[in-house]
DNA sequence: TGATGCATCCAAAGCGCTTTGAAAAAGAGT
DNA sequence: ACTCTTTTTCAAAGCGCTTTGGATGCATCA
């Protein structure tokens, strides 16, 4: 079923038809009426492809898999981000597409994506510190936003991004007034943007206390079960063994909890433990009494919101930039407590 | 730059650049190559809307984000197949689309999809026992493949899944083997037809040993860390515990060794665990020794494959139905081991 | 009564591509 | 030199929609 038939049946031209449907005023209430119904009885849906060709607007947002090429990882906040996002693209009547692509032309897919006219903008996520991405999408004129930030970008943009700088600091300065003198970070990949913020933070709060950084409690690397298992263990063989532990993400930090009992540690007692956590809908930080202490941020909120940045942006492409700090929640549990005395 | 523009750049008419492009014999090399030439250095990319009109297909493949109703829960899986199927699309030259739908219009959204042109195929993930969707889908004419297979649907009809009964039978087997008798199933959601298939060859398990199967030993819920952890601790209550618990998924499996730990219990020799892992990219069972005994199968091969039996049915309508039922492996760790004396 | 405005509706152009049917150009054969 | 193929190129139609720039009818006003 297609509008020329649909205003056959009708008895109406194409144009009354199509702007009955899009709510035009140029059209009777009685015809609107008697064509709506139509329209409703032979489940006519107008082919998105012609209306985008007459348009000029796709109403598609694209998203660019950020498959990290070394072990082709998928980011494990990949999915609650996509559905917050999606909840909103569903709203405004927009679809989402996906492309893969190997991280060297991760640039060519987006601009492949826009120049063929396929999506009216785009979401960057994970954004490095030096991200190239940004100034490319500025400069071919793609509506887009940023979840995250990057550093070295020059101009303005729009962006969503947790404080990572600020609740690293506050994660850091929680343990330190709990009496830890050692405290390890287990961050995520260090081209990373968030991964430098959140450890400028961890600095910061050190230098405040007067703590000397020790390169050997600091990691980076993709934030996967074992990887936070694995440098926990390490770090627990070191002479001098960190009484605490801040984990970039619930579940290395999940691996950092193996390791403590692998060692027969109690978490929260010879440990402590501060994960980031993205409140991801499989894992949980436990009911209504934390499992660990955490600083804690909706990353499926802020798919949601950075949604609905990018359609303004989309609707109104010269507006001044826009951006939206998100702060996190240090939400405590039963993971932290004051630091051991030492044999 | 589009198919005009160029080809008055070039002096030759839309249909000999068009043809150029797509390789038609029609042209001669020479031509074809001075096209391709200036089509690269222009950066041209065909609109592919306009393409779509065109040819009548959209090279998109649609997929419905499988957000569970009620805790609004994304999938863990959900990642890593898509990563997977959209390695193939992009090999393919196809796009994917994304719709969220609320469970209660998931029908629709497929309807519309497929309707308004925007995909010349779908992607069915997470079937229930009884499902809907398929006979809808097949009444419709879209392309289709299921990932899973719905137990009460009536046609044939394209899916590829694992030998979920068959791979919990043996893991059932195995355990009985160590001489377990008080063995527990931590199942996915009952519906789920996975689930089913799942629950009926632990079930066929334990007759053929001639146990009695529990009920109480027996829960089914969303495959979180919290499910696994609540469900273990509780069934670590009863008075004639299990000494063997299988895991519908490696993240509840997580959930379990927490509930053991909490419970001053040694996973694998207090109680033995086995796992279904899916291979998720960010929570790898293990380096080089298993964490958790477990059945293996990658979710992201599952969804390369998938993608590629789609691309077949579309090019094929009329193809007899294909399927694919991939193994799961039983790869043992330290998880399991035999049961305890009883006290 | 004719001019004016307003509410409805429509024919046709155009979005950027593919593809049909035909024409022009180039070789081949005699 | 002329016809007959074969190769190469093209003009134009069509995909399904929106939108421009009229038409048409009808009530209103002088």
């Amino acid at each position: 079923m297609n509008l020329k038939q649909l205003s056959e049946i009708l008895g109406l031209s194409q144009t009354t038809v199509s702007r009955a449907l899009n709510g035009y005023p140029e059209v009777s209430e009685g015809t609107r009426i008697r064509v709506q119904a139509a329209a409703d009885k032979h489940g006519y849906r107008p082919n998105s492809r012609a209306k985008g060709l007459a348009t000029g607007r796709s109403m598609v947002i694209g998203h660019v898999i950020p498959s990290s090429s070394q072990h082709e990882m998928v980011n494990p906040i990949f999915g609650d981000f996509v559905a917050g996002a999606a909840r909103t693209y569903a709203e405004y009547n927009y679809d989402m597409m996906f492309t893969h692509a190997p991280d060297t032309s991760i640039e060519d897919s987006y601009r492949s994506l826009f120049n063929r006219g396929v999506v009216d903008g785009v979401v960057l996520q994970g954004p490095k510190v030096d991200e190239p991405r940004i100034s490319v999408l500025s400069r071919m004129g793609v509506p887009f936003i940023v979840h995250g930030r990057s550093t070295c970008a020059k101009g303005a943009y729009d962006w969503i991004d947790v404080n990572n700088q600020r609740s690293f600091e506050r994660a850091t300065r929680f343990l330190i007034d709990l009496g830890h003198r050692r405290i390890a970070l287990i961050n995520g990949l260090e081209d990373m943007d968030f991964a430098q913020r959140r450890r400028s933070g961890y600095v910061a709060a050190l230098e405040e206390a007067g703590i000397a950084l020790d390169p050997c409690l600091l990691r980076s690397a993709e934030m996967t079960e074992i990887y936070g298992h694995q440098t926990a263990c390490e770090m627990l063989k070191l002479d001098d063994p960190p009484t605490a532990i801040l984990a970039s993400s619930i579940i290395s930090a999940v691996g950092v909890r193996r390791a403590l009992e692998d060692n027969g540690l109690k978490m929260g007692r010879d440990v402590s433990v501060i994960a980031h956590d993205d409140e991801l809908s499989y894992m949980r930080n436990g009911m209504d009494v934390p499992i660990f202490t955490a600083t804690r941020s909706s990353v499926r909120h802020a798919g949601e919101l950075a949604a609905e940045m990018l359609i303004e942006r989309i609707n109104a492409p010269n507006d001044p930039p826009k951006t939206c700090l998100l702060e996190a929640e240090l939400v405590v549990g039963s993971s932290t407590g004051p630091a051991p005395q030492r044999a």
